[in-house]
Parts: C-alpha cells; sequence; structure tokens
DNA sequence: GGATGTGAACGACTTCACAGCG
DNA sequence: CGCTGTGAAGTCGTTCACATCC
C-alpha cells in the first residue's frame, strides 16, 4: 500500500534508458539492509542467487535490478558486497543525510524516535510537533513538542525535506496541507486517509489497520479450503 | 511490501473462477473504509467513478474488482453502499470477530493497543507478551504483560489467529517460530527481518525504514530532474 | 441518459533460457 | 565450469471501449 504522487508526462525522452521497473525500486532497500547485515558478517561476495533466496526474489529479477546500478556483476563470481552498497546507497539516495520532522506526538511517534535504524541511514528526525496544548512544551525522545503553527518556520531554519505524518485522520488533510504550504517535499502517512498532495510532493501511505485487515483476509482464504 | 506465505500447486482447478486478482485484494480494505464513512454520512447510492476519484484508481479497475464481490451494480444507478458494505465485509472475512496476540510491548504495540479502528473492525488484542523480566507483569493499555514463555498455554486458551509481532529484528525469527508451534494462523511483521514461515501461516510485513526510505528515494528523483 | 460488466488491447513485471565472460 | 547480463516469452494487472440494462 504505497502510492506516490503523480508521475504525468514523462516519458519524455526518446526512450532508451536501461529502464527502471517501478517494482525494483521496491526491492533495493531490502538488498540493501541485507547487503549491509552480510557485509558486516564478513561477506565480500555475493550471487543473484544468494539474494534471491533470502528474499524469496527469482535470480534473473534479482541481476535485473542490479543491473540498473551499472555492470557490477563479475561472471563467474558473483557482485562484490562493497561495490554494491555504494552503489545502492548512491542510486537510493540514502549516501547523505535526510532531515524529517515529526507531527503529532503518540506512541507511533515516539516508536519511531526511538528506533535507532533511521539514524544508521542518514535519516535524522529535526522537529516534532503536536496540537495538543497539553503536550507542547514536553520533550520526547529528546525533541520538544511544538506547536504546529510553527512549522513553517521551523521548516524554514532545519531545511528539512521530509515529514512523517502521526496525527489522527481528522486532521491529516490539514496538516499535510501546512506541510505542503511550508515546502516540504515527502511525506510518510500513517494516517488512515488518501491524501490529496500537489504532484511535486511525494507520498507513501502506510495504513496499520488496512495491513491487518489483509493479513485477516490472508487467514480467512487460507480456511476456506 | 507484503507476501503471502507460499501458494505453490496452486491452478489445480480446470480454470473458470471469476479471478481474484491479488492487487485488488490490497484495495478491497480501502473501499470498505471509505464506503463505512461514507454510509455514515448518509450516502447510500455510490458509483464506480466515484470510489476510483476518491482512491484514485481507474474507475473500470474499480467494477472488475467489485465485480467480484457479485453483479451488485445497478446499471444506470451506481452500487448500493450498504449491499458493498456487507459483501465486502463477508470476502475480506471481517464480518466476525478475530482475536490477536501482541508481542514486544514497547512504542507500536502501544500505539497499536491504542487505535480504536482495530476493534470497530472486529479485531481484539487479548494478550501481550515481552521478554523484557522488567516490563512483565505491568499493565499496558489494558493488558497485563507475560511471558513468551506463556504464549503456547495462552494462544490455546485464546484462540487467537493473529499475532503482531513487534520485537527487534534479532529475536523476530525466534519469536516466529514460537508463535508457529502454537499453533498461530498469521503474523503481522514489524520486525525488519525477512521472516521464514511454513506454508500454512500468513504473513503481512511492515518495515517502517524500509518505507522511509522509499520515500526519500522518490524525492531524491524528483530532485534529479 | 447514465452506470454497470466485460472482452480485448495494452502495459508492467517476472521468469525462462541462453550467450558470453572470467 | 559458474555466474552475470539480457532478449524473448510468459504472466499478471490495468485501461479502453462498448454492449447492455435500468
Amino acid at each position: 500500500m504505497s502510492k506516490s504522487a503523480g508521475d504525468p508526462a514523462a516519458t519524455g525522452g526518446t526512450g532508451g534508458e536501461p529502464k527502471l521497473s517501478r517494482a525494483s525500486v521496491q526491492r533495493f532497500s531490502l538488498y540493501l539492509r541485507l547487503l549491509e547485515r552480510w557485509s558486516q558478517e564478513g561477506l565480500t561476495v555475493v550471487s543473484s542467487s544468494q539474494l534471491g533466496e533470502a528474499l524469496a526474489v527469482n535470480d534473473a529479477q534479482v541481476r535485473k535490478d542490479l543491473a540498473y546500478l551499472g555492470s557490477l556483476g563479475q561472471p563467474g563470481i558473483g557482485y562484490y558486497t562493497r561495490e554494491l552498497i555504494t552503489a545502492l546507497r548512491h542510486r537510493l539516495g540514502v549516501d547523505r543525510t535526510w532531515s524529517a520532522i515529526v507531527v503529532g506526538a503518540g506512541n507511533l511517534s515516539r516508536a519511531l524516535l526511538r528506533y535507532r535504524g533511521f539514524a544508521e541511514q542518514g535519516f535524522q528526525f529535526t522537529a516534532l510537533f503536536d496540537a495538543d496544548p497539553q503536550k507542547i512544551g514536553q520533550v520526547v525522545e529528546g525533541l520538544p513538542v511544538q506547536s504546529p503553527a510553527k512549522i513553517p518556520e521551523i521548516l524554514a531554519a532545519t531545511k528539512a525535506e521530509l515529514a512523517v505524518l502521526a496525527v489522527p485522520a481528522e486532521s491529516a488533510q490539514h496538516v499535510a496541507d501546512m506541510l505542503v504550504a511550508a515546502g516540504i517535499r515527502g511525506i510518510l502517512n500513517f494516517a488512515p486517509v488518501m491524501l490529496k498532495l500537489p504532484a511535486h510532493v511525494s507520498l507513501i501511505a502506510v495504513d496499520l489497520a488496512v495491513q491487518l485487515e489483509q493479513l485477516a483476509f490472508l487467514v480467512h482464504l487460507s480456511q476456506q479450503e
């Protein structure tokens, strides 16, 4: 469940690009994480079938995906993990630091702020907002809770490009509009609503209730036989 | 990002089924939520294009999806919301109560336990586990934290079929194995690892770090032009 | 008229299969 | 040899277009 903001009038070029399948992007993060773990465990060379098996992906698919990074593979050998990691980081854009703000100071935000994996990947949470006057001024995981009214100001100051939206469904669109107006570039939305955003703002939506429902449905299906 | 446990040797029948696209299932939950909201607002009839517009889905796609529920549509009119809702609930398996347990008593679990949308959809969280001795005995959102050693016992008693896994990556596979041994039917995994599960246990994986990375990548891409 | 249901065209993604290289 | 890179084939999902029905 995730949808990027539009991509109209693309395919402008006369074609000939190596083709970046929209779906392979979904797997890049998984390759990267796995490679980082394996690399730390001392693995220096890896084959497409090893990667494929670990991630439940066809090995040809893995090669197609990785080919998009350039011809890094060594026939008869495999891929050098270090090289792959560097190339993946670059392609994914995580070879730099991303600054992100969090709106909504509930348990979900707390969980996100606490998770150390983000910092390792170059993500920094630089500000936390909540509309609840009771919460403003409190410090959560090292960040003071601030009024959403300050979003424009803070966003201008921190140059944060990403925002995590973990507010009630009712206020999600309103807050999103504020973020857009303040110049945000991408929103990770946890509120159970379909946000309407201009095309230049990217969107990933994660709806936890939907996920649980999907799981129930899978079980439901498997029980019907 | 989600993958059901295998589905080998399927396609046994001689074909002829109305065809349930794996992807349309992803949308069923969204239709359902939207319809429930609109229905409460007094809407009694809805057209495929209305639904499509609200969810950014082609109207023909919506009709194809809904056709799988039977021929509920009224040519020239649309669909009766009540009928659609009932049919969707039945098809999704949420026209009954699902009992679920939660393993890992961190902030993410807290957020899930607190979210009221689950109860409305018939999901009940009946037990909470954590390996941290410090936490055992505490009461979180109304549920006492129990030792994972009690999983088999409690699972047998509560007949819970679903489990939410919100534990550190290191222990995720171990806990998953325990859950499987105890007879769980489906797992919603938040730990950043690829779980290996037997085919009869369904799996939905939500990796928050991957989602943020995907968002960064989308922004990264949009900035390259 | 207005909306459904659906075959057919289209496009995207995946898998196969194999040439080619170290 | 083993493993990559990739055209070709196959599968799946989406969109189009239109007959059909209220």
